[in-house]
DNA sequence: CGAATATTTGAGGCCTATCAAAGTGAGTGG
DNA sequence: CCACTCACTTTGATAGGCCTCAAATATTCG
């Protein structure tokens, strides 16, 4: 199921470097940083859907950068419920954590077929140490992170079935890169159970809840890629305020180089 | 209700420069570093209790350093209903985000009597560049950020109430340094409501949650102390694992100093 | 000591969970 | 190319945890 260091057909012409990766585009690292990145040599790795990439309470010894594909971080709790706290999709550090504390306090398991590069943990701190712009690029991924781990907590402890649905449509449209507008369209590989995890409810009340979402026109699905015909109206029902994704797109774009 | 620069009694002996803050704390700084941190100059406010720190919304410029008492950070949804993402006690950022996001997302609020220390973002980015531990130490508090967040994010969408004011109690224990011991004992400055927004439940379930625990012999309440008669008990209704905690406060302590 | 704040109690209702089973669709092997 | 199978989605009925609204009691603080 997974092979290490083979790039399977489709995949040839994907990121291959950590100058490619999001790491290096957030503007944060300079032309003579980004060159260093490039020249540094990782290994990649193919998963297959479903496939547990790092096992909660391990210590993984490296980062896996997300280059293709989806995946997920989760939680298990004692009594067998599954709770995933962040959808991870190209771009983002599947364990960010591990660049500092030693153990996974979750687990992260391939949604679709993905593909990740692994830098271990002691060359990243390296980088960061020696290469400020890398340094402050691996905390705004971090700190873009709890942007969104906020966001989150809010719409679990605040907001109703309905409104937390539409809320991760909204911050997926998005992240994905199809924008605030009308018609947004994406395709979105979850399961209905994936989305009853992320967002704290059961499976069948997601698919309730997203009946009446289509019932009432605000969202359109066929197969897997879901249409957000009114966007502001969706918006709207979700609370979904933009800002802070936009602030994090914005960064990942064109963030200031600073003189370091 | 605010002074800037001035130091009230009961406060003299408290941290001042960034050398004691918890950044300096953690084991990443070097002693170089350490004293570059000391001589750092930051003004100091006086925060009385329910005050806002920052405004939800706004675009602060410098970053605040709790060094004594305690805040939180709130969003209000458009509703008014609100959720506390982040307890903050000494030693924290009140608003680590804007380190690198402009806009706050979220406001911050004092709960008891509070100081902080100002640090304008400029000034912490040049310091994060030119200081490699320091900038390790700031994904450091990032990231230890992420780990509670991940946490949080789990209780609110896969635990009970009873399991979520029991979590929140163990997690505070260990935070403020009571440790996951027996009779375990630790002030708490919330009231049940502040404990609603922050494990997303009503006032008044909180209340009959809390009589819950208490009947049950599972914490004792004098006045606004916690006492905890029998820790792994609680930790087992919890559903808590110490583990993320553990990690995270020995980072605190005794983190590695990497050669820069 | 009085006013404001916080905690506690009570009754009733709603949102979401639970349990169970029927449809639907995609992929597989004959 | 067609059954077959497995996973996923959908539907139905019932239950329960937490919310809502309202008011009484306790506590804090000036």
């Amino acid at each position: 199921m997974t092979t290490a260091g083979t790039i399977p057909p489709g995949h040839e012409h994907r990121i291959r470097t950590l100058a490619d990766t999001r790491l290096a585009r957030l503007g944060f690292v300079s032309p003579v940083e980004r060159a260093a990145l490039a020249k540094v040599e990782v290994a990649a790795r193919l998963l297959a859907p479903g496939k547990e990439l790092v096992r909660q309470g391990s210590t993984p010894d490296s980062l896996y950068f997300l280059t293709a594909g989806w995946a997920f971080r989760y939680v298990v709790t004692r009594d067998g419920a599954r709770q995933i706290p962040t959808l991870l999709i190209p771009g983002g550090v599947c364990n960010l954590d591990n660049l500092i504390l030693e153990r996974a306090d979750f687990g992260v398991r391939a949604i679709t077929t993905a593909t990740v590069l692994m830098l271990p943990r002691e060359r990243a701190l390296a980088l960061a140490a020696k290469h400020p712009g890398v340094g402050r690029a691996f905390t705004w991924l971090a700190i873009a992170e709890n942007a969104i781990l906020t966001q989150w907590a809010v719409g679990l402890g605040r907001r109703s079935a309905l409104a937390r649905l539409a809320h991760l449509i909204c911050e997926l449209s998005i992240r994905v890169g199809s924008g605030a507008i009308n018609n947004a369209s994406f395709d979105l590989p979850l399961t209905q159970e994936l989305i009853a995890d992320t967002i704290g409810l059961t499976p069948v009340h997601v698919n309730r809840t997203m009946q009446h979402l289509r019932a009432a026109g605000l969202i359109a699905t066929r197969g897997r890629t879901v249409t957000i015909p009114n966007f502001p109206r969706l918006q709207e029902i979700a609370d979904f305020d933009a800002g802070y994704l936009h602030q994090i797109e914005k960064g990942a774009v064109a963030a200031p180089v600073r003189a370091t």
